[in-house]
DNA sequence: CCTTGCTATGCAACTCGTTGCATAGCAAGA
DNA sequence: TCTTGCTATGCAACGAGTTGCATAGCAAGG
């Protein structure tokens, strides 16, 4: 299992409270990796008994105090572990395939609305991702804060790379999701 | 959750039992949705309490008996009833995107083999679909075997745009890992 | 004043998924 | 003969993920 390795790696990109971790999970890394809030306190508590992760209690003005935690040597060593160990599974689970060859037993046309929601969803986040490219990664000013003389910075590149990915799958699946209406019209008018 | 959904079209397409649909999840439906047998024969036995599926017992020669599910009404109606509500998560879990942003944090080039590996594992996933698709679909013995004056079979269609979706989500995996590679040998021979 | 909503943390109960193990008959090969 | 491997089903224990609920202070708006 590797939400303590997500944990691990968004912690060290930035430390933070389980309540930020929380909501990065709702933003960049949920793109990847989703998490609630339960989850995120459980496994924070169990990697700070571990020694995984430093607590620092940060008393705030106007609004509950929070506790910032940082990556530790064992917790570093942990993710170096876990990086080096390698992973098969990438175990998948797509409700809408599932619906797609149900449907067959059903009302075809009737999963049009449905499919076309999915589809939206995707061209909102893809159009997300877009915007967060061009101002992270390939805007002015990202390309101001960055020297291209300097050396590569791999953090940033390897970001860069993961949200590349993201964007390729988002317009994989507008294309196929097309695909899907094509192929449901057809049922939907017969005898065309 | 909807293990039962994908079991309740698996049976449609064909009745078998619970060995018969875990090597059905090692392969076609696999691909989309993942159990292992244990799962599988937890959930018939609920699903045949509830009276979603029924069982034959059918004696075999050779090798121990098995029992044949085939849906049964209710099972049909359940089906239908999550065939027409809105599904909205599809929630994400890519381990490796997750590495890909630890790997900044330890040795990038670390990472080169396993992300070869994986794109090997999708070349031949890629591979397997499009033999199933000339098998399945497209091949001249498919084509004999679809009537094409004939109406259009929405089982068989259905069948094809999931697997159509399977095959672009290979390739688009393996153009993203040609681009992850070529961004870690960046990192991997500095200087450059 | 009261409600709504945000930050911030957490418990308890439940379901789902995974792993290890067990049984049992038969076939094929060393 | 002995081991390996396939069909076929299942239990038990554990770990991961989800859902509902609780607390508590402060800010903003009606």
């Amino acid at each position: 299992m590797a939400l303590e390795h997500a944990i691990l790696v968004s912690l060290l990109e930035k430390p933070g409270s389980g309540y930020e971790l929380a909501r990065r999970f709702e933003r960049s890394i949920g793109y990847f990796w989703t998490a609630t809030h339960q989850q995120i306190y459980r496994v924070l508590k169990r990697m700070e008994s571990d020694g995984w992760i430093d607590v620092r209690d940060i008393p705030q003005q106007g609004r509950p105090d929070k506790k910032e935690y940082s990556v530790a040597g064992p917790g570093r060593e942990a993710l170096a572990a876990w990086l080096h160990a390698p992973i098969e599974p990438e175990s998948v689970r797509h409700d809408l395939a599932v619906k797609i060859r149900g449907a067959a037993f059903d009302d075809p046309a009737a999963l049009i609305r449905e499919v076309e929601r999915h589809r939206q969803a995707h061209t909102d986040r893809l159009a997300h991702y877009l915007s967060g490219e061009v101002r992270d990664f390939t805007g002015p000013e990202a390309r101001a804060a960055a020297d291209p003389d300097g050396p590569p910075d791999p953090e940033r590149e390897l970001q860069h790379v993961v949200l590349r990915g993201g964007i390729a799958y988002e317009r994989m699946m507008i294309a196929w999701l097309d695909d899907v209406l094509t192929t449901l019209a057809r049922f939907g008018a017969p005898g065309s």
